[in-house]
DNA sequence: ATAAAATTATGTTAAAAAACATACAAATGT
DNA sequence: ACATTTGTATGTTTTTTAACATAATTTTAT
């Protein structure tokens, strides 16, 4: 029994705080832990899935094989979080790959368990209700933001998206992800290009600083003024 | 007691299909039916839901409003089908509008009855957690090919997706909506003027027949082409 | 019935962003 | 340690699409 990734069902921020204490119990029995590396890839479009996976530990990007083949990533995953959960509960195969940006730990939850659990616990249907339903706004926004704000707009508003999604270090600005300038790009529909042209930009503005693929938001107002206007 | 609106709650496509006699007598009695004139206004973004919201006969279209008032269309709703129910069950006001474009009849089913029954319904639950996922799997499709198709593969998709949606008349290749240019074009994130020429393009090349609003489908296979080749 | 407004149509210009090209730096494998 | 690949950087050209302009047609309101 693999308790590396217990932490999924008994953190106070999951789904599952709903459940009482020997719900949790049977989702622990009844789930696997595995590890990936970096680069790694956890599903691919088109798979079937298997169980609810969660994200125990690392970063994971979700995203779609566009027009020939162009990528763009369509959701960030942070633990603890699900990750394919959207293709289980629509009875699908995937539509998007998942793929480990760091060491990752994730955590399997059986199906006909989770069913079972969701056929008697109301509480917990209504929590992944109101994730799907967040997820669709959050959906329903970014198509309207990508198509209609300009790159630096893009770019500004998929930097906030990152600090938002997974905070800042210690000196309370570089942003605690570090992503390539292709996947900036594949996040804010942009070429590589013009990610990396639009990063030395803001640098060059010092809205920014960059260090690698370190990025330090100096000027956090002026980059939601630059994600606003579009 | 309205009766006008209960096909919603008796129809076999309807997600209340699981309700039993019982079940579906209460969500009547806690109903109420509204009439709307073609272009008016359902609910606006920034409203707070107030029960669930469903389209009984007519036609609506739900927008954001994005960059400088431009509008995005980011869904077609028909009958029997809901309006509105991501913000309720994600306990958000409205992040988009809802404009009949069509008379249309909507029946509103009261928040507190909806939820005693999804406590007490664990199909209904489900068929709601079907529904939110398989929008959000053609929202996040949308996002891709509204951001990386051109303008001809954008257009071709949209009229695709309405004779999906609406269907077609009796002679077979009239798409059953009549939707303004401009509606055209919100809905394929390009201008009017250029919905006008790409129509008149497609109109050209004998995959398209137009007679005023009417749109006739010529050549299903050459729009299929377009619209996959983005 | 007629004026006003909205919609459709089409041509022209300007702006945005992709595509392409090249160079250099950093990481990786042998 | 070196070659090879991958990632970053920046300049130039081309394509796409928005913006603008104007006119004809249709719808709507009075």
């Amino acid at each position: 029994m693999n308790v590396e990734c217990h932490n999924i069902i008994d953190n106070q921020m999951s789904v599952f705080s709903v459940l009482n204490q020997d719900e949790k119990e049977l989702l622990k029995r009844n789930s696997t832990c595995t590890y990936y590396k970096k680069n790694d890839i956890i599903y691919k479009e088109g798979d079937k899935p298997s169980g609810l996976i969660c994200l125990s530990k690392g970063k994971v990007k979700i995203f779609k094989e566009g027009v020939g083949g162009r990528e763009q990533i369509v959701r960030m995953a942070k633990p603890v979080g699900f990750i394919g959960y959207r293709a289980l509960f629509a009875e699908q195969n995937y539509l998007a790959s998942a793929e480990a940006i760091e060491d990752s730990v994730i955590c399997t939850i059986e199906k006909e368990t989770l069913y079972k659990l969701l056929s008697t616990n109301s509480d917990l249907s209504f929590s992944i209700i109101r994730s799907l339903a967040s997820e669709l706004g959050f959906s329903n926004n970014r198509t309207v933001t990508l198509t209609q704000k300009h790159i630096r707009g893009r770019l500004a508003e998929s930097l906030l998206f990152l600090k938002d999604t997974y905070g800042i270090e210690e000196d309370i600005a570089t942003i605690k992800v570090y992503l390539s300038r292709e996947d900036i790009a594949n996040l804010s529909n942009m070429t590589t290009s013009n990610a990396i042209r639009t990063l030395s930009t803001f640098a060059s503005e010092k809205i920014i600083a960059l260090d690698g693929r370190k990025i330090k938001i100096l000027d956090l107002k002026g980059l939601e003024r630059i994600s606003e206007l579009g």
